[in-house]
DNA sequence: TTCGGTTGTTTCACACCATAAAACGCTGGT
DNA sequence: ACCAGCGTTTTATGGTGTGAAACAACCGAA
C-alpha cells in the first residue's frame, strides 16, 4: 500500500471495508451479471477480498448466485425501493401527475433528480407509442446533456458548473461561456428544449420542479422522437409540462 | 466484547463492518426516515460506529439526508434496480405475458421468488378495478402463508419446511400434518387456492413457474376480493393462471 | 433565562479483524 | 495430459474498525 493512499484514507470518517463493498454492489450498474475475478479487475481489488465481500453481501441479499459462479443483484435492493417513493405521498400525486401528463399529450414522461453531477432518472411513464417497454428507471446521466440535465443546473442556486469544473466533470471542449448562456436563456424562459442532444432522433422538453424554499428539487421532462416534437405540437408540450412541473412543485414536499 | 460475540464471528468468512453497514440500510424496510439514534437502538450499535456507517454509506449514494439529521435510502439502489429484471429478457416476455393475462382476467397478477424462508414479490400488474397504485413491489411475506408461498414449498425439491422448523421460521401451533397434506394436494392439482388466508377479504390462485431443471422458480399469482373469486370465475382464473405460469417457465431462462 | 435531555458529531487508544499473497481444487478448452 | 482460468480456502501481518467519552447544538420545560 502505498504512502498516498495511506494519506488518502486517513481521518475521512468512513469506513474502508464498507466502501468497498459498496463499490462492488455498484459495479452491477454495468452488468447485471459478473464473475468474480471480473468484478476484483474492476475495482482493483484482490480476488479474496472481493470473494469475502461478495459474500457478505450475499448473507443479507443483496447479491445472489443462479447457477454457482455468476453472481447477480439480490432482492433485498428491491425491498429498499419499495419505500423510496413513499416521501411524503409520491405515489398518490407525482406519479398520478406524471400519468394525464402522459395522457394529455402521448408522449413519455420522466423525472429526474440531481445526485452529484449527474441526474437519475427516478420515475418515468412510456408514451402511447412506446413499442417496447425500456425500465431505465434508476440510470443516469450528465448534468450538461439533455434538457432535464440542463433544467437541474440552470435553476440550482449554487455554482454548480464551476464545481463541476473544477472537478473534472466536464469535457475538454466544453464551451462554458456558450453554456451559461444557454442556462441564462433557460432560467428567463423556464423550461429547456433539446433535439437529438443526449439520443440521436430524440427531442425533449424540460421544466424544473421547485421546492417550498424556491430550490430546484427535479426535473421533469417530455420526450419522444423529434419528428413529432413540430413546430405545433412543440408549444403543447411546452405549457403541458411546465403546468405539471409547477403542479407537483405545489403540492409534493420534496 | 463477549466472548460469546467472538467465537460467533470467527470463521464466518464474512466481513462485519459491511454486514452492519448492509443491516442499517435494511432498517429502512421498516421506516422510509429515520434518525441516527433511532437506527443504532434498532441494531444494537454505538451511536458513533452508526454515524461512521451512515457517512460511508452516504458517499456512495445509498443514503441521503433531506435536511439535515433525518436519514433516507439514497438514489444508488434505484440504479441497481433498473438491472434486476435484465437476467434473459425479463421485460419482454415475463412482463408482457403478466399484462396479457391480467388482461384476459382482469385481478392483480403478482410474480413471487423465494428468498431463505420467505417469498419476494418481485413484479405485479395491478387489476383493472384496483382504485389505487400499491407500489408494494418487493414485499415480503411468510412462505407459509398464501397461495403462492404454498406453490413455492409445495414444488420446492429440498425438504424446506423441516429447515423452516429447526429455525424456528414457523408459529408454534403449527399443524405441520395438516400441511404436508396440503402442499400434495397442491403437487397433485398443480396450482393452489386461497380464501382469506394472507389478507382478509382476499383469494388468490397460484401456478408456479418451473425451470429447466424441472425445479420452481417462481410462483405466478391472481388475487383479489373474495367476491369476485365465484365458483365460475375461479375455473376461468385457474386455467389462465396456469397457461401463463407454463409459457413462461418454457420460455424464460430463470 | 437556565436547566436537563435530547440530538448528531468528533476524538482517541487499543484490540481485533480485514487484508493480500499464496496455495488449493476445480472446470473447460486445446 | 496439459494449461489457463475460475472460485475457494488458509495464513501472518499490521492496518483499521471499534465504542467510550467528551463535545456541540438543539429543543422544550420549569
Amino acid at each position: 500500500m502505498t504512502d498516498q493512499q495511506k494519506s488518502v484514507m486517513q481521518d475521512r470518517g468512513t469506513v474502508r471495508a464498507v466502501e468497498r463493498a459498496l463499490d462492488v454492489l455498484l459495479c452491477f450498474r454495468a452488468k447485471d451479471e459478473l464473475g468474480l475475478t471480473e468484478i476484483s479487475k474492476m475495482i482493483g481489488l484482490h480476488k479474496s477480498t472481493v470473494h469475502r465481500l461478495l459474500a457478505t453481501l450475499e448473507t443479507r441479499g443483496f447479491v445472489r448466485r443462479e447457477q454457482s459462479d455468476r453472481y447477480r443483484i439480490g432482492w433485498s435492493i428491491l425491498e429498499l425501493t419499495s419505500g423510496i417513493y413513499r416521501s411524503g405521498d409520491f405515489s398518490t400525486v407525482v406519479f398520478p401527475e406524471m400519468t394525464a401528463l402522459r395522457d394529455r399529450i402521448g408522449e413519455t414522461v420522466s423525472l429526474y433528480v440531481r445526485s452529484g453531477f449527474e441526474r437519475i432518472r427516478i420515475q418515468a411513464v412510456e408514451g402511447i407509442h412506446a413499442v417496447r417497454r425500456v425500465a431505465n428507471i434508476g440510470m443516469r446521466f450528465p448534468l450538461h446533456i439533455g434538457a432535464s440535465g440542463k433544467v437541474l443546473l440552470a435553476f440550482c442556486n449554487e455554482p454548480l458548473l464551476d464545481r463541476m469544473e473544477s472537478a473534472g466533470a466536464l469535457p475538454n471542449n466544453f464551451n462554458k461561456a456558450e453554456f451559461e448562456r444557454q442556462l441564462e436563456d433557460i432560467r428567463k424562459r423556464g423550461y429547456a428544449v433539446t433535439f437529438e442532444e443526449r439520443e440521436a432522433g430524440a427531442a425533449a422538453v424540460a421544466a424544473p420542479i421547485m421546492n417550498r424554499q424556491n430550490q430546484v428539487s427535479a426535473a421533469l421532462s417530455v420526450s419522444g422522437p423529434v419528428d413529432r416534437f413540430s413546430e405545433a405540437n412543440l408549444e403543447r408540450f411546452i405549457v403541458a409540462c411546465v403546468d405539471s412541473a409547477n403542479l407537483i412543485g405545489k403540492v409534493f414536499p420534496f
